[in-house]
DNA sequence: AAAAATAAAGAACTTTCGTTCTGTTTTTGT
DNA sequence: ACAAAAACAGAACGAAAGTTCTTTATTTTT
């Protein structure tokens, strides 16, 4: 069990050098193991214990505790109060945690300040799901006139608007074509 | 070319499911191609294009690339089905636009009010670097007596302070021992 | 120190892998 | 619209995949 740790790190030193696992012949190498066989046996025991997972054809992957070790290493001392568990802070896991479907997302600069009560300011990016349907509540993409426009979406009367969170702005009431380009789901902001 | 970006968003859908790319074979289910080499010949313009790489045993990897997601400009044209093609700038990778070094790199999330005016809301992710020098002016985690609060850095006539921005809270002029912890280079917030 | 449990080696086996080739379909450029 | 180029299907092939089983080493427990 000591020893299994061992042979995850040099693991994720692989994974981290190719952004994937080998197959067994290959990670008896890595590993300096001699034998297909304990390989699978120490893959079994990785399972088991929640550092890799099986893909449906077969391959290994690494789970949720694979990315541990990488803030093992950060320099903060640990078990600060309010400090976030710190296994997130792996590319994959940032990436997952703002983008659900990579397909139907969407980058987009915000301009402007009519969002300031909302927290969203000028530079930051928006990150919106075009596959979402949209409800009332929602902050939202929405295309008026060849204008793209975030603002929150509500209904007054049974009718769809735009609601600036600003209170130097008024409620937009699309009159012409308009649309919902999408659906606001995460948010990014840069500092420095 | 044009198809090819949308097989590479199937892939990083997968990529997403699974933290692993499949076989070929595999591929091609999930591409909706009914031969490998088709698949075969994708992958390589896909390397071509440096979406993704080989690894040494000839398993296909994620390169850098194959995290950039489309970062549209603020403006679509009048009457477009969706965001027209040419207002897609470039590609951002959602990981390296935020963390610069992932081991000196902490994640805190925000508790309370004091920062609403600098735009920084309860339950929103702070990326801190703890590797940088902090100056005034900065937005920074600081440890004081144990309790870990995020400020904005400031010097009052000489003396290092921390500011809310939230006028209803006050400066925190520390007494005791405290430190810098990181300064704010990164906000990220996940909606719905 | 002996016994029991775990880890590793090694070989054998079936399945699946990536590759290659040829021929067809679809897309692109003029 | 036609010709050239690219994308795809389908089959075939050797190499490598993961699995299983038995035997030997190594560790742990008693």
């Amino acid at each position: 069990m000591k020893k299994d740790l061992n042979y995850l790190s040099k693991l994720q030193d692989y994974y981290r050098d190719h952004r994937a696992l080998p197959s067994y012949a290959t990670m008896a190498e890595v590993l300096g193991l001699a034998s297909k066989s304990a390989v699978h046996a120490l893959i079994k025991r990785l399972v088991q214990a929640g550092y890799v997972s099986i893909t449906p054809d077969r391959r290994v992957a690494p789970d949720d505790k694979f990315f541990e070790r990488a803030m093992a290493t950060s320099v903060v001392r640990a078990g600060a109060p309010g400090i976030a568990d710190n296994d997130i802070v792996d590319g994959i896991a940032v990436d997952r945690y703002l983008i659900h479907n990579a397909a139907s997302t969407l980058l987009v600069e915000v301009k402007g300040d009519s969002m300031i009560e909302a927290a969203i300011v000028e530079g930051d990016i928006a990150v919106i799901d075009t596959s979402m349907t949209h409800k009332a509540g929602d902050i939202v993409i929405a295309e008026i006139e060849g204008e793209v426009t975030l603002k929150t979406l509500i209904k007054e009367q049974g009718v769809w608007a735009l609601q600036p969170e600003n209170s130097a702005y008024e409620v937009i009431r699309p009159q012409g074509e308009w649309r919902v380009v999408g659906v606001l789901v995460g948010l990014m902001r840069k500092y420095r």
